[in-house]
DNA sequence: CGCCTAAGCTAACGCCGTTAGCCGAGGAAG
DNA sequence: CTTCCTCGGCTAACGGCGTTAGCTTAGGCG
């Protein structure tokens, strides 16, 4: 069961559907009933493919997994040259919350709540988050305190929750400048996909 | 409507088993219809004392802030000589982490998705973020970037997304070591008020 | 004494995820 | 060619949700 067991088309629809519902129209706008309408069928059908909602985002999520997964393991290498501001970490950062800011209904599907991991394919959460360790220089302790401060700025900044001025750009370099190995330091980290509320 | 308009017995009843029901039950728990039933009442009734539910979570959410704000300003204020691990933020960290693993629902409820600030007495937010500002020395972007540190550390502990083994009190402690002033700098975080699943 | 209001009630609406059970189309097997 | 079985639709319905409409009753007050 953790071997992701191949999708027939009518699910693949129903997960790329769902998905631009989710990401549409929020979170409630992703219902089984609104999901079947959009596929042109009854809720109930639904049931003949997938065999619940809790299953159904699953998929939405692996799939959301490998994708980040992909843009963060390409973010580290190609900040291989020290040319990149703040190196590693400020790719990865960039490209968190760049992807965070264009997917938001998706990001806290992936990362709200309790995370359904039996239905998730082995190993992929794991691999997906490997680049936060290589960035930092390897210290566990220190990779598991940015990936906190990277989700806690990202959500905090998609639920608004910072003042309206506030310099959110410079909160994120304040922290990668000091979770950084204390190799090229300057300059801010620049790339500002979004602004806050 | 900024001005916390006293509340009457019935309705500091209701809030006070609400939080009850939220604090055992978690958020499914906390329905109208249950809340109404652990009163004696039936739901529709509840709508004579409270206008809907989002303000009788506004209610709780007041009530929270006022709580962790006292908790956070004391936190730092008993903190002032440097006999403390890693001083006032660290103080503040360990009340921080504290609190919410003690009341993880009603954290959940406070930090999660849209505030209905409108619903809020003024100024009872910030009030109650002000002790990081303090800790932190005074600049504003490390005080939201520590903000959003602690936020992620124990969100993420509380959703059961570390590693099993992944010891939290040195993430902790290797942040605040980061994010504190240069001063006294030494040892580990010590509290250790939960586990992480 | 009469009236008004506060606070309870039942019934119901529209939504949700989900189940039970029916039915028709289409392919495989004899 | 016919029979049968499976697949994927369907309707009806259940229990739960927040919420509204409208009725009733008890108490206080003029």
């Amino acid at each position: 069961m953790t071997l992701a067991p191949e999708r027939s088309p009518r699910v693949r629809e129903a997960v790329a559907t769902a998905r631009e519902l989710l990401e549409r129209d929020g979170p409630d706008g992703l219902t089984m009933r609104r999901l079947a309408g959009a596929m042109g069928i009854r809720a109930p059908s639904l049931y003949k493919h997938v065999e619940s909602k809790e299953e159904l985002e699953a998929l939405l999520i692996a799939d959301a997994f490998r994708e980040i997964g992909e843009l963060f393991h390409g973010a580290v290498a190609k900040s291989e040259g020290p040319k990149q501001e703040h190196g590693a970490l400020g790719a990865l950062a960039r490209a968190y919350r760049g992807w965070a800011l264009a997917h938001p209904h998706l990001y806290r599907l992936l990362t709200e709540g309790h995370l359904p991991r039996e239905r998730l394919p082995e190993g992929l959460e794991a691999w997906a988050g490997e680049p936060v360790g290589i960035a930092v220089g390897g210290d566990p302790d220190l990779a598991r305190a940015a990936w906190a401060f990277a989700h806690g700025m990202t959500i905090l900044e998609l639920d608004g929750r910072f003042p309206p001025g506030a310099d959110l750009d410079a909160a994120w370099a304040a922290a990668i400048e000091r979770f950084g190995s204390p190799a090229a330091r300057q300059s801010s980290v620049g790339a500002s996909p979004g602004r806050s509320s």
